[in-house]
This record gives C-alpha cells, structure tokens and sequence, in this order.
DNA sequence: CTTGGCACTCGGGAACACAGAGTGCCAGAG
DNA sequence: CTCTGGCACTCTGTGTTCCCGAGTGCCAAG
C-alpha cells in the first residue's frame, strides 16, 4: 500500500512544509531531497498519497499540505524525537536549579518551554490527587475563626481560612492539630478521607463540633475540589505563527481552563509524550491546533503534566525532544528539592 | 481659543470614532448629533482642532481621527465616568463574594475585568510591603530543613523552604516560633527589620546560627524580595480589538511582568483613576494602546492596584466606571474576610 | 515501473478605472 | 465676525481584467 518511497516523500513533504509554510510541489522535492527519483514519479506518489488523505492540495493545482492522517503518520511513523543540544540541556538545568518555591518552578519552567519550543507553554500543578501530606498546620487569627495549612510534599501550600461554630481554646486547637499531624504524615491524599474519619471519635466531646468544621474544610479543600491549577506561558508566539483558524480561539481556550486540562490530561504513562494533531483534538476551537504534551513527576510517580500548543505545522520531533526534556529536569528539581 | 462648540465636536468625534472605529467626517457629524450648525461650520473647527493637534486625518481627504492629546483632553474635561448598572453592581458583589481564598479572589477579579470591559485586565496582587504580619509559622520537614510560612493580613501566604546550618529540637524551634509571632504579631512589614534585629540576643547561644538562618530568609522574603506578582486575563479580547500596533508587541508587554508593574504602579490616591493614553505610556511596544487603572484596597490603605489595558480608542467612560467599580468591590471583600 | 512531454487549471499580482467620501476654500448672507 | 452653500480637488478602496507561473494529471514511450 504505502511503500517506503512513498513514505519518504511523505517525510519530506511534511519536513519542507513545516520549514517553508508553503505547499510544496513535486519539483521543489526532487531538487531539495535526493530520492532518486524523477518529478513525474513523485507525482504518481503523491496522488496514491492524497487517494488515502495523507495529504491534500489547497486548490487545483497547488502543491500539496499534509493533512492531519499525514501528520499523524509522520509523528508515528516517519521521525525521531530530536535530543536537545548540550547547551540547551545546560541552560535548562541551571534555569530551573534557580526557583526557591514550586510556583517559581513552574513560572520558570513554563517561560522555558515557551522560550525552547516558541510556542505556547502549559504547565500544570504538581497535582493534588497524587501527593501526599507532609504538615497540618492550625493558625488561629481571630476568636472562631482558624486558617489552616497544608502542606504537601509536592511544596504545594494550600491555606484556607475557617470560621468556627463555637470558641476553642488554643491549647485544644494544639492537641488536634498534633492528632492531625500524626495521623495524616506521608499519607497520600486519597487516604485521607478513610484516615480522618475517626479523629472526632477520639477527641474529648466538646472538641467535636469544630473539629468537624475543620475536618470538612479539609477534605473540601483537598479532595472535592479538584480544580487543578496551571499556568500558561509564551502567548506572543501565537502572533508569529499564523494560525488558519482565529487566533482568538486559541486565546480563548487557554484561558478555559478545563479545556486545557483535559487536553493535557488525557492519557500518558510517566515519559510517554501525547501529540494531538489539529482535529483528533476534542475542542472545536483548537481546530488547527498540536499539543505535545508529557507528564512530570518525581521518581515514578506522575504529578502532573505539562507541554505546548502550536500550530499544526509544527516542527515535531524538536518539540517533542525540548517537551521531553524539560519534563525529565523538572521531575528531578521536584525529587531533589 | 476652543470654544465650548469646538469641544462639543471634539467629544462628538471621540464618540463616533469610538463606536464606529472609522475616521469621522463633518456630514456625519452633522447628521449623528444634533450640534445646530452645517457640516462646513464643523469643517471649519475641525481645521482649529487639527491645527492644535486633538485630531489629525490618516490621509488628505478622509474624516478625521483622535489623537492621543484629544482623547487625553476627551478624558480630562469632556466626559464622567460611566456608573455600571445596578446588574451588573450585583453580579459583581456575588461573583467576588463566592471566592475563598486570596487566590480565588485575585483570578476572579481578573475575570471579571475582563468581562465588564471586553478588555485584557490586569491585577496586581496584595502588595508585600503595605501588609502586615499576621502569622508565622514554622514547620519541620526533616533534618535540618524547615519550612518557613508567613501569613500576612491580606489572606497572602508566602512559604519558603530553609536548610539549616545545624540539627535543632523541635522544642527550640518552637520556642523561636513563640519569639517570632510575639514580637511580629500585627507588625506592618516595613517595621520588620528592626524588630527581628535584637531577637538573636534573646536567645541561648546555641539557636542563634539557626536563629540567624532562618531570619536571614524572613527578611528576604517579606522585605528584599519586591516580586509583585500579578495576574492577567482576557487576551481573547485583544483578538478581536483591531490594533494599529502588531499585537505582539502587547503579548510581549503583558509577559513582561516588570513592565506592566510599572505601568500600573505609578500614581494614585486610593481612589484616583489613572489613565495613561498611547504615547504618553512609557513602554515603546504599548503605543497604541491605553491602560485604565486604580488602586485598590481595604479601609484607606492601598494594598495593590489593577487596571485594564487595550486599544487608545476605547471607550472610556465606561471602561473606568467598571474599573473602579471593580477596585471598590475588591477593597470591600478584602477588608471583610 | 519510471520518465519526459504536454495541455490544462488556478491563484495571485499588476495595471487600471471609477465611485464615493471628505476636504479646503471662497463668496455671499445674517 | 460668523455661518452657510457651492464647487473643485484629492484621496482610498474596490472591482475588473489580464497575464504569468507553478503545479498538476494524463499519456505514450523507454
């Protein structure tokens, strides 16, 4: 069906394409790429080709795109994801080796992967589900009213602050705090519900009422409310690449951030990178759209995801290379830090 | 020199150039607003108004356009602000009155902006320096490494991780603890230093290392480390808004945090609205577009400022009425949770 | 299966003309 | 002195036409 010559003029259509933004016509390929061959025999490929819509012209005679089954199959098929150089590799290090806090690291590493890609770059919190409990801290601010952090050993802090039914006094918000801490150090988030459920039961039954409050504001802020942060980064790219569709869509769903969410979210083992070509994607507005993306995590645990949204016509095997390394350094600065 | 009825065509240029975004010309000048006098005595004032520069035409024989002086002299003397209705009043109080935490609010503030004026809006969190310490918390995360969280009265949380140059009990630390919040509690930042300047002395000799350490990244963080961290939303809205400048130089200036703090940051009462118009903006890459902004706060200090920033013919009456609507309801949830 | 040749098809740019909007100026009226 | 109507002039934007060139599809021959 698709022999290896036809393959390669595959490759070499979505390689000049990418590079020159133009369709690109039988002759333009014998003479950039050596295959051997004559124009007129790259013709008859291309036909095959566009018969099983590989690729397609923008109008009659116009040279070919290719489409997104094209993409696809060049993603797939036809390239290798391209290492960074030595220099980047050294850049990236000492870039992120920077950040004193997790939201530096994902600034940081958001900005990186725009400035490597010049793309637009999606990074994502270190999620919440996957971590675990490192502190329960209990600050009391006014009469009934207590702020209560958690800290997470991602380095994420979540702080909420809680009113209380009834006054309590701060020695007895210390012992549930103890109580707390020792039940729910290194316990991962989805334990928690399980690991909390019977603290009231062993507190003295005056204590219940607001530990009760406190309890439910925590398993609020950290189980029901899953609304996982991220960060977006390196928008002035969108000008540079001329989208087909509006670019104001584009602005649009990244502004959304369940869209992007799900985009980003949607399968991956630890280092498997996910690209999504133009119309595979679920979100009308991305139409003419690629994501790359891959997840981050510390040791073997995936934490979060992060990657890039481009235009179609994207350079794939860089992008990938530059997503899966950035991926790789921020899993270590999180493991190390 | 300009005579009210010159003024009065100055403010019904604006006006049609605003809503029109096309060059104006004296029929339809005379036509749209009932001004009582023929498109040739409207000729005739425009001529005196090109002369001083309020309005120039983009070529020989085409209406004619606003200049930034004139939209500064429509700001100045020739419009009030534009009160929002009471709908959208009560959508504003219940959108921001639903958010739990300082983050929540902050983004929800940007959205809103945006919404309101279908512009890309721009806040600017609580500031470091006009708080005060509300909180400080010191958390062990294994040997000699702590974390150190500050709550101050803005609902801001600032967390730092410190290594420390020696093993410390738990008990010394929380006796330093005990130091810290005594001394600090309600103690506005920029008393800070001097206040955590003799707290070594009060100790037993062998904390101070440790002591020391951990001041040395308290002070860095409330005090050295001015990093005013803002948030922007609605870009979608720069799609659609046409500007005369590419509109990647404004993607650039918006990721370009440093900048944008100064255009917000420079003036302003509590309750003053800054408008800075075009090329009285300071940054080469904003010509062409205007940023409304205000400070915010809760009771008579401001904590922070945000605005909105979009094209020089925007409406501006409007566009500050929803400002400052906006930098009113922020002060009041602030200064209520 | 490959190749050279050939007729055909479009898109995009250049040249051109034209209508319409708007101006400036002038002379006359109030 | 100010306002008004008239008039000639100057642009831009748009629509039309035309042509070139790149690229294709097909065919017949190697």
């Amino acid at each position: 069906m698709l022999d290896d010559r036809k393959l390669a003029v595959l490759r070499a259509i979505v390689e000049d394409h990418v590079s020159t933004n133009e369709p690109v016509g039988s002759k333009a390929l014998a003479d950039r790429h050596n295959l051997g061959v004559s124009p007129a025999t790259i013709r008859n490929d291309m036909a095959a080709l566009e018969e099983q819509g590989y690729i397609t012209q923008p109008h009659t005679s116009a040279g070919r795109v290719p489409t997104d089954k094209g993409y696809r199959l060049f993603v797939d098929r036809l390239s290798q994801i391209k290492p960074l150089s030595g220099a980047e590799r050294r850049a990236i290090e000492t870039f992120l080796a920077g950040a004193v806090d997790l939201d530096e690291i994902v600034m940081r590493t958001v900005r990186l992967l725009a400035q490597l890609t010049r793309q637009v770059a999606v990074v994502q919190y270190p999620s919440l589900t996957r971590s675990s409990v490192r502190h329960v801290e209990i600050v009391p601010l006014a009469e009934r009213r207590v702020m209560l952090v958690l800290i997470l050993n991602t380095g994420r802090v979540e702080q909420r602050v809680v009113d209380l039914p009834e006054d309590i006094a701060d020695d007895r918000i210390a012992h549930l705090r103890a109580e707390l801490n020792s039940c729910l150090d290194g316990c991962g988030l989805s334990q928690v519900p399980e690991t909390v459920a019977d603290i009231p039961e062993r507190l003295p039954p005056e204590d219940r009422p607001v530990a009760a409050t406190i309890l439910s504001v925590l398993l609020e802020t950290l189980v029901e409310r899953h609304e996982e942060k991220l960060v977006f980064g390196g928008t002035a790219n969108l000008a540079a690449a001329d989208f087909s569709v509006g670019l104001r869509d584009v602005l649009e769903a990244l502004e959304e951030q369940v869209v992007l969410i799900r985009l980003l979210g949607e399968t991956g083992g630890l280092s498997d990178i996910t690209v999504r070509i133009g119309s595979e994607n679920p979100y009308s507005g991305l139409r003419g759209t690629s994501i790359v993306a891959a997840g981050y995590g510390s040791g073997d645990k995936e934490l979060a995801r992060l990657g890039v949204l481009g235009p179609t016509r994207m350079d794939y095997p860089v992008t990938m290379g530059a997503v899966r390394a950035v991926a790789r350094y921020v899993g270590q600065i999180l493991a190390g830090s």
